[in-house]
DNA sequence: CGGCTGCTTGATTACGCTCAAGATTAGTGG
DNA sequence: CCACTAATCTTGAGCGTAATCAAGCAGCCG
């Protein structure tokens, strides 16, 4: 009973004050939110939920009532088409935010499953804009990150519509390790959490035109390439790429 | 000296209660909000503004005051890529807002230009940020009109990434004739405000390309083609081109 | 009328897809 | 532990869609 008791106290504790000491502050809905506030924004967060590999966090056509922040992991947010395929139209890492297109139509539009063992916030969105109401700091926050989920949105948009295959490959490597950088990992070698299928169908190509640029980079001395491990060899030669329009 | 005193009060009186009369009413920022929170918003609408053809209503990197929208007319959203080229990213009809990447980073990301003899109204952000404190049915409206963007991006980019020339050209067609409808505008016969140019950039295709398909959807009794005017002759055809995934 | 821009049409080429098979790794159960 | 299957990835050959290159045509303006 007692026993009982201290376990609940505890994980009280827990989801109190956690936005506070996340290692995520910055990257998150906290960001430029002073202390007192944080804590209102603390006491919203609802449950930090486990995702494993292939779970998915929701459906499309569900309702939409929380808003999920992921706190380690990755996800991948796909559209399902009318002749039975899907498209990946964004993936997500530590500190983004989940199904932000979701707000307006009130259901989720795509599904979001979790490329590996992750972990998420879920705020419930009611409780969620009660505060931001009350915190003026929040309600800018958010804004903000639906802007710039818009921002990225457009980027890809230009990259598929206007780069080569490889400059589409190459651009995709050098944003995720600045993705990864921003996050405090190393940058020169990383393990992509994609499979060579989510990452051809991200970025609009054939599973097959992927894989052998990805040998071809590693013959020309760019990357290091063993399956999913990918090592940076020569920067500048990738941003050339990335840059090479056409 | 009377004279130009009631010069002003019209003047007055037509920027108040103008959102109440508006005929867009429905479709930009006042949707769901009582007659007097309303009046809070048309008083913070600053300006209408006249925009013609060609000219630019911001240019990338300036920086981010107002919010603008379309109250006739049409923009398209530019995007400068390093090449000197260009990316429509988006483009505006009556009612839609403008701008909406551009409020997280605070300097406009793309290029806004009039297709045709246009206006907007502005409003300035950080008024209309104070208003929409005040007021939760605008907060939310905001966000759902940001979140409908992004919602409006991603079908974009699957179009782009996933189907055939055929196929966007038809998708497109018809989205143009349902956008119209949604205005009041009858929906079989219309003027496209874009160039061949400039729908083949949106579109991710040359010009010849766009310009060989309306010969081939009007060579197959689809489509009435003279220039920018269009007659919608078989819809369910449309529709099945659209759909054809590939 | 000439000069300009916007649009159409034709011929050729190329980039990346499809189809097909093999290689490597991971997962599963006897 | 190894055999077996399934999944993921790589490599190769041929093809197709839409881009590119190149004129020619129609509308629009001074």
């Amino acid at each position: 009973m007692s026993n009982s008791q201290t376990a609940k106290a505890v994980s009280l504790q827990q989801l109190r004050q956690n936005c506070a000491n996340c290692s995520l502050h910055d990257l998150c809905l906290p960001a430029g939110i002073n202390d007192q506030d944080l804590d209102n924004l603390d006491r919203v967060v609802a449950e930090r939920r486990r995702v494993d590999r292939g779970q998915f966090l929701y459906l499309p056509g569900q309702p939409y009532t929380s808003l999920f922040v992921v706190r380690f992991g990755s996800f991948k947010s796909v559209a399902s088409l009318p002749d039975g395929e899907e498209q990946i139209i964004g993936f997500h890492l530590t500190g983004e935010l989940l199904g932000l297109d979701s707000l307006g139509p009130g259901k989720h539009q795509a599904a979001a499953q979790a490329l590996e063992t992750s972990s998420v916030c879920e705020v419930p969105y009611d409780q969620l804009e009660r505060v931001a109401h009350a915190v003026p700091g929040l309600q800018r926050q958010l804004l903000n990150m639906v802007s710039r989920e818009l921002n990225q949105e457009q980027n890809h948009l230009v990259l598929i519509t206007r780069k080569s295959a490889r400059a589409r490959l190459a651009t995709f490597i050098l944003g995720y390790a600045r993705r990864l950088e921003a996050r405090g990992h190393r940058t020169d070698e990383f393990t992509l959490s994609l499979s060579r299928y989510d990452l051809a169908n991200y970025l609009g190509l054939a599973v097959e035109t992927v894989s052998r640029l990805f040998t071809s980079f590693r013959d020309e001395g760019m990357l290091r390439v063993e399956r999913r491990r990918i090592g940076i060899l020569d920067r500048d030669a990738l941003k050339r790429e990335s840059d090479h329009c056409d």
